[in-house]
DNA sequence: AAGGTAGACAACCGCTTCCTG
DNA sequence: CCAGGAAGCGGTTGTCTACCT
């Protein structure tokens, strides 16, 4: 197993890609959908590995990406994800649909580390995403920014395309047909993305008992049981494929539980005291 | 104006997980 | 159940750009 073996073949090219090279890919992808990566270096002429050619497609070239400076809003949500599910950059950006896994996990490396640094003495993780959400929500009055970039075009072309196609993501789909060609509100995004009448019984139940100095759920005494419960019910809902993360206003719910709030206040007037946010 | 430095982000590497035969 | 291949994911690096001296 290990590394894909395409990677290291002669005449494999690396580096910054190409609009050429772009074109290509997209052209490809418009004809037969995203996946089968393996056949598309061969199919297309790329001189790209077929991980290249994914990761330049998921992270950069599909349509519905949101580019350039995030919102206050957004901010806050990556904050007190990674506080809760730790570096799993895939699972946030699930909550941020309109951003790439490596999007997110960029912005937590340049930006938001640092700006936490300064309070980490302060106030531990859990904590201070409580802060920042309670900020961040009550701040969250559609935050909607227009995004440009070099690459925008080319995700406007394949908007059609997209709406064309229902059985290429589906998901991705939806979203472009509700939000009629434009960038969505936060808002209606989350009113759609995530399963909208579960129960979250599990993540309910955790509340604030299981939460930890460090942040996660994973050195509570009671993790054992509640990944248990999490992972069943994941199975339930899922049929035991799908990834699945609880929807946000559970996670929300968490974190604004006022049990949790403690030694928040403190920390609020830091942060209204701070250039930073 | 030129060189140095830091920040931002695209892309790669390699490990893990999932899927299929 | 197992092995091999493909895809997913997170960490890291490389490169470009803006800013500073």
């Amino acid at each position: 197993m290990g590394r894909s073996p395409c990677c290291d073949k002669v005449g494999i090219k690396k580096g910054p890609w190409t609009p050429e090279e772009d074109i290509l890919l997209v052209s490809y992808v418009q004809e037969h959908g995203p996946g089968n990566w393996r056949l598309v270096p061969t199919n297309t002429g790329l001189q790209r590995c077929s991980k290249s050619c994914r990761l330049r497609w998921t992270n950069y070239l599909r349509p519905g990406i949101k580019r350039g400076n995030f919102t206050p809003h957004e901010e806050g949500m990556i904050i007190h994800l990674q506080a809760l599910l730790g570096n799993k950059w895939a699972a946030i950006a699930s909550y941020l649909p309109q951003r790439t896994d490596n999007d997110v996990k960029n912005y937590w490396n340049t930006h938001l580390k640092k700006k936490l640094k300064k309070f980490q003495p302060a106030m531990e993780l859990p904590q201070m995403a409580q802060v920042c959400l309670n900020k961040t929500v009550a701040g969250s009055s559609s935050t909607i920014a227009t995004y440009a970039s070099s690459t925008e075009n080319i995700s406007r072309l394949l908007q059609g395309w997209m709406r064309a196609s229902p059985n290429i993501c589906s998901n991705q789909s939806a979203i472009n047909e509700s939000g009629g060609g434009d960038l969505m509100s936060n808002e209606h995004f989350e009113s759609i993305l995530w399963f909208e009448n579960m129960n979250n019984v599990a993540w309910e139940k955790s509340a604030c008992g299981s939460t930890t100095s460090k942040g996660g759920f994973q050195d509570s005494g009671n993790d054992d049981q509640f990944s248990v419960e999490i992972t069943q019910e994941m199975k339930q809902k899922t049929g035991n494929n799908s990834k699945f993360y609880p929807s946000f206003s559970s996670l929300e719910k968490w974190l604004l539980d006022d049990s949790c709030a403690g030694q928040v206040e403190e920390m609020n007037q830091s942060i209204e005291l701070s250039p930073i946010f």
